[in-house]
DNA sequence: CCGTCGCTTTGACCTTCGTCAAACCACCTC
DNA sequence: GAGGTGGTTTGACGAAGGTCAAAGCGACGG
């Protein structure tokens, strides 16, 4: 009963995939699985190498990414608490997984897990809805990427920022404070852009009165309705 | 058994997820079905509005675009026969569904689908296996969206559509000709460009050699290795 | 307190690509 | 064959954003 037990304190115990499972069936799960530490800039998994692991992710924030032929380099998705990291079935890793802060992960290696899934059909379902809404929100960002001007981008960016800052406290239209948990350089991966062309949209945000900025990291959302309007 | 007979002659009876059913088990899900066309330009399903069916694409191709609230269009994916469409447990769709040239449907009620798809852990399975897929290319285009020039862009589509035309063939270097499945109205939706970028960008490629063009259709690869260069 | 290091900001410049406009071409109908 | 119609090509231009470079700023260690 010692794993029901580390599962009973989980932060993302019935949020994460797991919350398919009852307390029986969680105990061989994590049979398998082991906490992991990464602290900001460590990578899980490198793409291209063999696809090891999958986990839980507890807390902290990974980043997808993936780069051209020639060195350029694409933030593909980001994954917040209690998603699920790694692709089952998949020999090689598609893409490198990176901290971005400092994260706690349940990893568990792959072919043990994908025996799991293979046995447990709720939670194999859960995977399957997750996947799809994760595949929605990959070719929303596809159109993100491809028809918003840099502004635009920021602004959305921004606003989905505040949203996930204040969880899911009744989105008010007053002022939101809160600080960037990327640097400029990661932002510019996410939404296609450079360096510079985030910060300048900033600045020019700033200018505006939809936004300040204090230091590098913090930011406070001044007018909402201006951003919307990007 | 008239289910089953209809399913014994379809083109893609062995690769759509309905190969994970024996005849049986073909019947029941064939008892929901019904085949359906569409021409050219006609859409199946309208992002935004009740998500009533999910279909097996069984010849012909699709696309599924989205677009800014001012109106700016993006193909954020392409389908191909054999390949699932809709999303299961969805109330509303996410993405508008097109046919590129006419198309050939096996369209399912959605609900009655979901049933089906919870009493067949094995179509469940290959579902959630080709969804992962999915989201794996999904995540490859926005890396070429995001961060290759329009050249780049349209080598990289060009080397696709003859691997997919020459089907499994064994990829030699020699030339091949073809016609193009999209117009270059298409194709500009697909790599996130406008129609004058796509033609300036073939008529380069033509004047370079890797390419010839005859008619607004007909294209060969001349030279794959300068496209690949791209 | 100073110097260094990493990140950010700002400016000047230039490339790429989108926009607007006109001509072109193939195909179809009358 | 004349005239549409829809898609394509080409050119001229401009704006958005990338590149290069320099300066600013904050945190940290000596």
């Amino acid at each position: 009963m010692i794993a029901a037990h580390i599962c009973s304190g989980c932060a993302v115990r019935d949020r994460a995939l797991c919350a398919s499972l009852d307390d029986v069936e969680l105990d061989t799960l994590n049979a398998l699985g082991q906490r992991r530490r990464l602290t900001r800039g460590q990578t899980l998994v490198w793409a291209g190498e063999e696809s090891l692991v999958c986990a839980n992710l507890l807390s902290g924030v990974l980043k997808l990414s993936a780069v051209t032929p020639n060195g350029r380099e694409q933030v593909v998705g980001l994954l917040y608490p209690a998603d699920f990291v790694g692709r089952p079935w998949a020999e090689l890793a598609d893409f490198t997984v990176t901290a971005l802060g400092d994260v706690e992960l349940c990893v568990f290696p792959r072919k043990p897990f994908e025996r799991v899934l293979e046995d447990h059909v709720r939670m194999e379902r859960l995977l399957l809805q997750r996947t799809l809404a994760a595949l929605e929100e990959a070719r929303g960002r596809m159109l993100a990427l491809a028809r918003l001007s840099a502004r635009e981008k920021l602004a959305g960016f921004l606003l989905d920022l505040a949203d996930r800052v204040q969880g899911c406290r009744a989105t008010a239209s007053g002022p939101v404070t809160f600080d960037f948990p990327l640097t400029r350089g990661e932002m510019a991966e996410v939404l296609g852009l450079t360096i510079e062309t985030v910060s300048r949209q900033l600045s020019r945000l700033k200018a505006e009165g939809a936004i300040n900025l204090m230091g590098a990291r913090g930011i406070t959302i001044r007018d909402r309705t201006l951003l919307e309007a990007a």
